[in-house]
DNA sequence: TGGAATAGTTCAAACGTTTGAACAAAGATA
DNA sequence: TATCTTTGTTCAAACGTTTGAACTATTCCA
């Protein structure tokens, strides 16, 4: 292919010193008017780009800032990407995406690439495998980090989630509202923390209501489709099964649903089901899902923001104290749970 | 923070010279084995990473390939990405995304960004807004660019795309096999390449068979689920109403089934539907919806290797002619249009 | 008219790495 | 013993940019 275009090219091409052309384009006040038409006319009559790689080495900041998340397949992690990408390239970054697949070696060599990319902070989601915080201790003392949904409780960094407590409560509170009491949990794998906050909410939100847990009301599994279909076939096996499920993602509650369907078991005259995340599908299925709305656009957002402020205090050599921030998830009523 | 580990405080370190890590590092035959050890202990030790700003400054090459897409919240980019992500990282590429939000004007914002950065390639997917080639054009001459779905005629580049066509007479062939005449179709903008090509093939089946295209039976739209139904509204007040709707895409596919549900109108017994892209919802809603499945995952491990492959052609300096690839699309056949 | 201030530029070093050439020391060959 | 290889390293320049210091005209003021 051609041959790159830099700054030597213009200066040549218009008889004056590289460094000239490079304080022309940055607006230096010493530099005439005249030159910096020229200079900006010379660029774009060339196809001149700015080589941030030479920039970045030169000034020491590489623009660049990393996203990792498990897959950026669902639509959680795509969404908050989005709202990421957005506000950061607005202040002149790039996002370098990185997937884990949620294995725990793949995040501990995608981070390794982040840094030798030269990114300026990391903003991240943690595999399902991680169970020790090792990997982002060591970056953390380097560059900053920003952490949302699934966070490490050991990281002393800047971390943004939805209030899982908070929300398992408010569904808790909802199906015994609308007269159920046998409500059982299928929740994800408790090492996870938002996973291990839900349940714990789940088990607040009853003992506020009096109601006992009983033997086998408490399951966790990977949160498929398929899981929730075969918990909720093992629950109804029961003694005394469930009359509702709280389940801590969309994909089982659909699952729930599906199982139920099958069955003849009526949603929600007989059953209800609330799930977790507010995903596109909840409200195009039938009966249309219950489900706890947790702003990930809005988490990206914030996520992305934290993330400026924190290269804004880095670069004003003003300390920086880690905040948390928490959104409050928002109970979407459905048909799946809203019987009269 | 804490300031940056380089080659060169190895070296002090080891009591050598930088030039004899870097070539430990990568592994030159002059550079003992015993030097190659301490090296590698030592950057362990030290926390050292690689600057691949400084290398790609050097070396001309900077590991990076940019993706544009319209937006990564949309799930059959996101499976585009992710796949991309999967094979390019496993080459030791690093992915930066950015998104055109279907603006053409933000298109060559970021376009301008990826070349700025340095990378080696893009990958794409041209905004809704994109009426000319001129802008890829441009960078095409510098370096390689694949583009994918969302291609643009006279661009001479690599693409990967499905067979629109050969999609919409199987969409056709399906729906009159079943018994249904009156098939109207709901596309999409008709200047963006898969739109026009549905379309294509959709009156192209139809001819096939016979079948007259009735006045009003050809809709265009920005193929949101609303107006998939105010479009179904509209056509069942045509004096010869269709008995079967063939849409270019999943979500007015959905919006067809929610309006004829409101009415009363059985799907598929008195009305027939088909979508495209088959995504996860088509077979969570209910009737299930008959669509076509474009392989999204495959398109993006194509649009990687073909990446690799220029990237390889360049490097060895051989010429490379673009190519364009073509799935074949798979007519999923669900409720939605299967009566017997 | 001399000196200072100002404007517009050039100079040179630096960022972290790579890489071919040069070099020194040791062993092999004649 | 002189020369050639081989081994392991150092040297120096380069990649494209930035930046403070230095330099040279030109203008200004008294």
């Amino acid at each position: 292919m051609k041959k790159k275009i830099t700054i030597v090219d213009i200066a040549n091409h218009l008889g004056i010193t590289p460094s000239a052309v490079s304080k022309a384009f940055s607006d230096h006040p010493r530099i005439s008017d005249k030159t910096k038409k020229a200079v900006r006319q010379a660029a774009e009559q060339l196809g001149y780009h700015q080589n941030t790689l030479a920039t970045g080495l030169r000034r020491g900041r590489s623009g660049l800032i990393g996203v990792l998340v498990p897959g950026i397949h669902f639509s959680f992690f795509s969404t908050i990407i989005k709202a990421i990408e957005e506000t950061l390239s607005e202040k002149g970054y790039s996002v370098i995406i990185s997937q884990s697949r949620d294995q725990l070696a793949k995040e501990i060599r995608q981070l390794d690439n982040l840094m030798k990319a030269q990114v300026e902070g990391v903003i991240a989601s943690v595999s399902l495998e991680t169970n020790n915080s090792a990997h982002f201790q060591k970056i953390c003392k380097r560059i900053p980090v920003v952490l949302f949904d699934r966070t490490l409780r050991d990281l002393e960094v800047s971390k943004v989630v939805v209030d899982d407590y908070m929300g398992s409560i408010k569904a808790v509170d909802h199906l015994v509202e609308k007269g159920y009491r046998r409500i059982a949990h299928i929740g994800g794998l408790s090492h996870v923390e938002p996973f291990r906050i839900r349940q714990e909410g789940y088990r607040a939100g009853m003992q506020k209501h009096g109601l006992e847990i009983l033997e086998g009301y408490e399951q966790s599994s990977k949160l498929t489709v398929a899981d929730g279909e075969s918990i909720m076939n093992d629950l109804l096996k029961l003694p005394s099964p469930p009359d509702a499920i709280y389940a801590a993602s969309d994909l089982p509650a659909y699952g729930v649903i599906k199982c139920l369907k099958e069955r003849g078991i009526a949603v929600p005259q007989e059953v209800g089901v609330v799930g977790f995340s507010n995903e596109a599908y909840t409200e195009m299925v039938s009966p249309t899902i219950t489900t706890l709305e947790q702003h990930s656009e809005n988490m990206g957002l914030i996520a992305a923001k934290s993330m400026l402020e924190q290269l804004q205090h880095q670069y004003d050599d003003k300390e920086y104290v880690p905040q948390q921030s928490t959104l409050t998830p928002k109970l979407v009523i459905r048909e799946s749970s809203n019987r009269k």
